[in-house]
DNA sequence: AGGCGCTTGTGAAGACGTGCACAAATCGCG
DNA sequence: CGCGATTTGTGCACGTCTTCACAAGCGCCT
């Protein structure tokens, strides 16, 4: 409910306030326009239409020029869009144009692979500690950074400037791991440990949750197959979901 | 880990599961409340609030209501939710009950930490089959699965009746892998690779990109640092995103 | 039995996001 | 220099999602 509106400015011409806001709907979409930008970068080309971008990112080009026109963007009608200045605008905007440090707490399974995973670095972070509550792996060296002791986080912290916190704990550290966190001045978590943070206003939590994805596919899946499988009994509305359902396996499957 | 059947629930089964088609929105939050509506039941709780459990899923109580309501959820008014009832309505719903067979495509960092993930198994999903392209990689056990060539995916879906594949692999090789699981039938698709598929109508796909998450964070630290910065001063030097930005690093911490 | 407090389910309104379709702007070319 | 081809930026309409607010229903207590 903190929506600020800054009377009198006067937006257009000249100076602008701090940073147009943006839907969050545009701000997810930036950076895979980032992405495809780059690689029409690297494959030489210096304009891109429209059309041609948002193919490349995968959405409707309509809402493609509507997300740039809402960072003020500068198009060239009836040229298209300058590769490089695009890919400095919406670095700028995703506050790019710095390196932010990343702690990752939890060197885990997942924890190791995103200790490794390069996509990082190459888009604008770096991960500058790794810390876990386990002594057995405090001292590890992953990728070329020592594992230290969560408890250390204050310290890191301030050596290195720590923007952002990776969670890649179990569920049950996940939340202390969120208070510490928070406690050195962290405002922005990468949660993905299954759980809810709860954080104090003004921390920004976003959390991915890989279990959750795969049943979001599952319910697909499942729809698809109950569709075809029914071909137009239109009798039955909404169905009473029976209660006990428990004992009925692979229920979709059966064609019959 | 125990599935009781629910007393007092009407034998009156058999009715047609043709599934309600609910907002994307509403499915996508359902496993949240799975979760919560587990670990509830692990607590001991029969009964749940709405505003309970939408306190334990993170959501709004209004609009949880609504979700459940849209499956056609049996509340009692005045109660509450039954839980292990609301638990086996939502894993119907979403498909889970049986369990599905995923295939894991490129075993590099990222693949070797999903092998070893086990919020799979737990929520409903079997990982049946480990395969990459790199035939140095190809045998090597992980987690109890040997690694097979991608190639072999046609006889990998036949005996393991494969219905998700989840592509881990480098970004280009991601489209290639996508193409050969939508050829073996698979529909659901779940996309580690940072880049667009294309695949026909009819086969889902969803992008999970940690970069993309950590480039949303650094969008709203940066407009919160920009926002602390400038207090009132309207008239602000700096901002309108010029066009020549490259050089100037660290730009949101000048506060002056 | 009846009333009371609690909780669900939902209508309605508003916020938000999307996509069409077209006017305005720009470039290239004759 | 003007015209046509092209492409951006956006007004508008539509659909989806969220949130409020409240009537209807349920159990408990007297």
């Amino acid at each position: 409910m903190s929506q600020h509106r800054q009377p009198g400015a006067p937006g257009r011409a000249g100076a602008v306030p701090a940073l147009p806001d943006l839907p969050e709907a545009t701000v997810a979409r930036l950076p895979e326009y980032l992405r495809a930008l780059h690689n029409l970068a690297d494959a030489g080309h210096e304009t891109v239409s429209s059309e041609g971008l948002s193919a490349a990112a995968g959405v409707n080009s309509a809402k493609l020029r509507k997300d740039l026109s809402h960072l003020g963007s500068y198009g060239t009608r009836g040229v298209g869009y300058d590769v490089a200045l695009l890919i400095e605008q919406i670095e700028y905007v995703l506050g790019l144009t710095q390196r932010r440090a990343v702690a990752l707490v939890g060197v885990g399974n997942l924890g190791h692979a995103l200790a490794g995973y390069d996509g990082f670095a190459s888009r604008g972070f770096r991960i500058a500690a790794l810390l876990d509550a386990d002594p057995s792996r405090v001292g590890e060296e992953i990728n070329g950074l020592v594992v230290r002791h969560v408890d250390e986080l204050p310290a890191v912290a301030t050596e290195e400037s720590i923007a952002i916190g990776v969670i890649a704990t179990p569920a049950a550290a996940a939340q202390r791991v969120a208070d510490q966190l928070v406690s050195v001045g962290v405002t922005s978590i990468l949660n993905f440990a299954p759980c809810v943070l709860s954080v104090p206003e003004g921390v920004d939590v976003r959390k991915v949750d890989l279990a959750i994805e795969l049943q979001i596919l599952s319910f697909h899946e499942h729809r698809k197959a109950s569709l075809t499988a029914l071909p137009a009994t239109g009798g039955s509305a909404l169905t009473a979901l029976p209660g006990g359902l428990a004992a009925t396996d692979t229920q979709e499957a059966i064609g019959t």
